[in-house]
DNA sequence: ATTTATAGGTCAAAGAAAGTCAAAGTCAAA
DNA sequence: TTTGACTTTGACTTTCTTTGACCTATAAAT
């Protein structure tokens, strides 16, 4: 497994039982023994606002970088999710979405895998010029239909 | 023995004990001294939605390509809906089959929005002698996601 | 006030995998 | 014996992760 998912699991682990947490970014670099910025490289990639985070941290003495999980209800959180995404999106982000969607119990196991195989790589067979235009018209089309009505 | 035989073979070894295994390119095609896109060569041609099973994959450090193995028996007749479906299929007969689900209690209204919307004209946006092909491909591959694993 | 120690932030380069595509090879059937 | 489908190979590309050098902000000490 790798590094970056073994502190984001972590880091999950702690969310689950405080929807607020604080680390030391120092400390937990040692822990996992890698560089500070890893943790930064972590974070950016899987604790950023459009995966319903809010981070903030302050340096120097006392220092510390604080992770808050947000809670939004289901239409909202969509609907600010379809409006967010441009023209255009990578497999990774709709990934990122997905697991979101999941964590928030927002959609069922299948109705996440049916997002995911809808708009992944290998099942996108056309030129990588088109896709991630194509995959953002699929996966806004199939998000406005998991908003209530 | 053809060595894409062998390849084959190992995998489908592999996939017997574990209905869904996590490989490493490199490391698989150095096991059989080929070079590494030999592999994909093999994945793309033995291990298709057509016959039954699901493969995704991530790049990078710690990437890996996961195979998965649909349970035939469990759902007969969604595997024989998929393997019926040619290369292509329109929107109509895509919709046929959906109602077909529907009134056999086999998936959810949702799901069956999320089929419809993923696959529909508006939606896939490309050029109209491959939207139909394109179209088999998302469907195939949703369709394998629904069979209960 | 200024300095020093203590945090965290940024960014780009290097590393680690996998993907693509087309050329070249093989082999059986026509 | 030519053709065409299938296979093998490798150069090049893309994606994701790890690492480290350098930068900035804050607090504590002087």
């Amino acid at each position: 497994m790798r590094m970056s998912d073994m502190i984001e699991e972590f880091i999950k682990d702690l969310l689950n039982t405080d929807s607020s947490i604080e680390i030391q970014r120092n400390d937990l670099a040692e822990k996992f023994n890698c560089v500070p910025s890893q943790i930064n490289y972590v974070i950016s990639t899987r604790f950023s606002p459009d995966q319903g985070y809010y981070v903030e941290s302050k340096r120097g003495g006392g220092g510390h970088i604080t992770i808050k999980k947000i809670n939004i209800t289901k239409s909202n959180y969509l609907m600010h999710i379809i409006s967010s995404i441009g023209d255009k999106i990578t497999a990774q982000d709709v990934s990122i979405f997905i697991s979101n969607f999941l964590s928030y119990d927002m959609i069922t196991e299948i109705e996440a895998k049916l997002l995911k195989v809808a708009t992944s790589d290998n099942v996108l067979t056309i030129d990588a010029q088109d896709r991630d235009k194509l995959r953002a018209n699929i996966f806004k089309n199939m998000l406005l239909n998991l908003v209530e009505d």
